[in-house]
DNA sequence: CCACCTTATGCTCACACTGAGCAAAAGGGC
DNA sequence: GCCCTTTTGCTCAGTGTGAGCATAAGGTGG
C-alpha cells in the first residue's frame, strides 16, 4: 500500500487597524498558537476555497470575504506535530495549503479558543514604522552573520542573502521579502520550529529577536501571507477589504503603514489617492480625531468594474 | 474508507526565441497535447520540487534550471482524463500543482514523445505584436457577449468582466489576464473543455478563434504560467533565464515581446535596460542582423547578488 | 477670549523618468 | 556610390514623485 496523501488547509485572517496588524490565531494545549486550519475532505469539498471557508466558519464563527490562494507546501519534516492534532493516519504524507483572507473588522471571537494577535509578535522584526527595529542589528544579523561564516564554501552566498533580505550592507530594506528572512531564520536555526522540527541546532541568540513560534508550519504560511499582501496593496486595491465602510484618510494610512510595517508620506499618500479616483468624500466629518475634523471617505466598489486596480502609493519599489 | 488524494505535478516548461513564446508539451494518443505532468509521490519525493523535476528529466530529458509554483488546483470535476492516464486507482480526488520552468533553449526532444509549441497555438487572441487579432473583436467578443446577455441577473456583471478582460469599451488590454480570458471562454461554455468536462454546453464560435485545447486542466495551468511570467519580467529580472549565455538588445526585446504578446519601443526599451546595469556589452559584435552590427551583451548575474531586482520597463502598467 | 496643541488640507518646486520621435552611424547588396 | 537595414545617440515635452511650507479648523487650559 502506498502512503496515503493528506491536504491542510491553512487560513491567514488578517484584520488590521490604526495601531497594528493583526492575524486570527487558535490556541493550543501547550499554549502554542496556529492558524485556523482543517484538513481537506476529498469527498465533501468540491473546492479548496470551500473547505477552508467551512473550517474558518466552524473554528471562528464567521464567513470570510475576502480570500486567496497563497502556496502549497509538500516539503518533508515541516510539519509533523501537526498531524498529531487530527485523527487521521500519521503515516500519512502531509500537504499544506495556505489561503490568505481579508477582513474589515476584528470579529468577536470569544466563543471560540482564539485570538486576534499583532503579526508582530511572530516577526518583531517587521515592524519599522518606528524606524529600524534594534534588534536586527543588535541581534538577528550578528547571529545569522555567525551562522554564514560556519558555512564553508557557502559563506558568501549565505552572507549575500543575509545583506539583501535585512537590508544590512546599504541595502535597501524591502518589506515583501518576510518569507526570505523567516526561512534564514529557521535555516540558521535560530527559529524554535528548525530545532523542533529536528536536525538542526537551535543557535543562540535572544528568544525576544527572534518571535513567537507557531505550530507545525503555520507561520512560514504567516510570513508568506504578509508578504504577498504588502506586495499586493501596491498594484491592487486590497486595503479596502481591511476598510469598515466609512474611515477617514489618515485612518487608511494608518493601516497600510500598519500592513507595510513602514511609515508613508501623508501628503503624498494623500495625492496619489486622490488621482486613483478609488475613493470618494462623503461631505460628512469625524472629529475623532483630536485635531482638525476630517472628511469621511467610502471606497469606490466600482472603480473595481472600471478596471482601476491600482494599489496605494509607496516610496521607490 | 475515504476516498485517497492523488497529487499531479505539471510543468509549463517556457523557451522563446525571436518569433515566439513556445511551451514544451507532451503528445497523447487522440492527438491532443498535454503538459509535461505525473503523479507526486509521496513516500519518495521529498519535496514537489524534486518529484517535478524527476518528471521533466524523465519525459524530456533535461534539468530545468528556474522553477517556481504557479498554482494549486482541486475544483472538482476539471481534471477527470488525466486520471485515466495513469494506474493509480481512478477512484481518487486528483489535485494538481501547477509549476513553470524556464529554460534558455529549445533542447533535442525529439527521442521523446513532445514537441516545442508556440504558445499562441492555444491562445491565439494573446498575440498583440502585430496589433490587437481580429478574431476578438469578430469572433470572441460577439460570442462572449452572447453568453452574458443570455446570463439574467448576472448580465452586467458578465459583460464588465468581458470588457475588462479583452479590453473592450476603451478598457486597456493587460497582458497578465490571461487566465482571467481563459476562465471567461470556460465559463461561458467556448473552450472545448468545458464542454469534454460535462454540464456547459458548447457553444457556437470560429473553432480557430478559441485555440487548440489541452488535455485534463493543463490549458489552465498554461495560462497561469503565461499570466505569471508576463508579471513577473516587468519586475524580476527573469528574462536572462530565457536567453543565450550572449544574445543583442535586439534579441532581448524580441524575446520579451514574444512574452508579452505586445510590440516595445526600441530606444525606451534600451534606455531602461541601460539604467537597470543588468546587462553588460562584450565589446564583441555580430552582423548576423542584417543592419549596422549589434554588440553582444550578456547578463550580469551578479546582479542579483546586489539586490538589482528590476525587470524590463513596459509602457504604462 | 486667546495662545497653543493637534490634525486636515492645499500648494509649490526640483528632479527623475516616460513616451515619442529625429538623426546620424555602420554594416551589406547591387 | 546609392539604397536598405539595424544600431545607437540625443532631444523634448509631459507626468509623477519626494519633500517641504503654509494655512485651515477643531479642542483645551488659562
Amino acid at each position: 500500500m502506498t502512503t496515503p496523501i493528506a491536504v491542510g488547509l491553512s487560513a491567514v485572517i488578517v484584520a488590521a487597524d490604526a495601531n497594528a496588524p493583526y492575524a486570527l490565531a487558535t490556541r493550543h494545549a501547550d499554549g502554542a498558537t496556529g492558524l485556523p486550519h482543517g484538513r481537506f475532505d476529498p469527498a465533501g469539498h468540491r473546492t479548496f476555497e470551500l473547505g477552508l471557508r467551512d473550517w474558518v466558519r466552524a473554528q471562528t464563527g464567521f464567513e470570510p470575504g475576502y480570500v486567496e490562494q497563497l502556496y502549497t507546501f509538500g516539503d518533508l519534516g515541516r510539519e509533523l506535530p501537526l498531524a498529531e492534532l487530527d485523527d487521521a493516519p500519521t503515516d500519512a504524507r502531509l500537504i499544506s495549503v495556505g489561503y490568505l483572507g481579508l477582513t474589515p473588522e476584528r470579529t468577536d471571537i470569544s466563543a471560540f479558543d482564539a485570538v486576534w494577535r499583532d503579526w508582530h509578535r511572530y516577526f518583531p522584526w517587521e515592524d519599522h514604522r518606528k524606524g529600524r527595529p534594534d534588534i536586527i542589528n543588535h541581534a538577528i544579523a550578528p547571529a545569522l552573520l555567525n551562522w554564514a561564516d560556519a558555512g564553508g564554501k557557502n559563506a558568501t552566498a549565505r552572507t549575500s542573502r543575509i545583506h539583501i533580505a535585512f537590508g544590512l550592507d546599504n541595502q535597501p530594506w524591502i518589506e515583501e521579502r518576510t518569507l526570505e528572512r523567516y526561512e534564514l531564520l529557521y535555516e540558521a536555526g535560530l527559529a524554535p520550529e528548525a530545532a523542533r522540527d529536528g536536525g538542526r541546532k537551535s543557535l543562540k541568540a535572544p528568544a525576544e529577536a527572534l518571535g513567537e513560534p507557531m505550530i507545525s508550519d503555520h507561520r512560514r504560511i504567516l510570513a508568506t501571507a504578509i508578504g504577498r499582501l504588502r506586495g499586493k496593496i501596491k498594484y491592487r486595491p486590497v486595503v479596502f477589504e481591511l476598510m469598515p465602510d466609512k474611515f477617514t484618510l489618515l485612518d487608511l494610512q494608518k493601516v497600510v503603514e500598519a500592513l507595510l510595517g513602514q511609515p508613508l508620506h501623508k501628503q503624498n499618500f494623500r495625492r496619489s489617492l486622490d488621482r486613483s479616483e478609488l475613493v470618494v468624500g462623503l461631505g460628512s466629518f469625524t472629529q475623532a480625531t483630536g485635531g482638525r475634523p476630517a472628511e469621511l471617505f467610502r471606497f469606490r466598489r466600482e472603480a473595481l468594474r472600471e478596471g482601476h486596480v491600482s494599489g496605494v502609493q509607496t516610496p521607490r519599489g
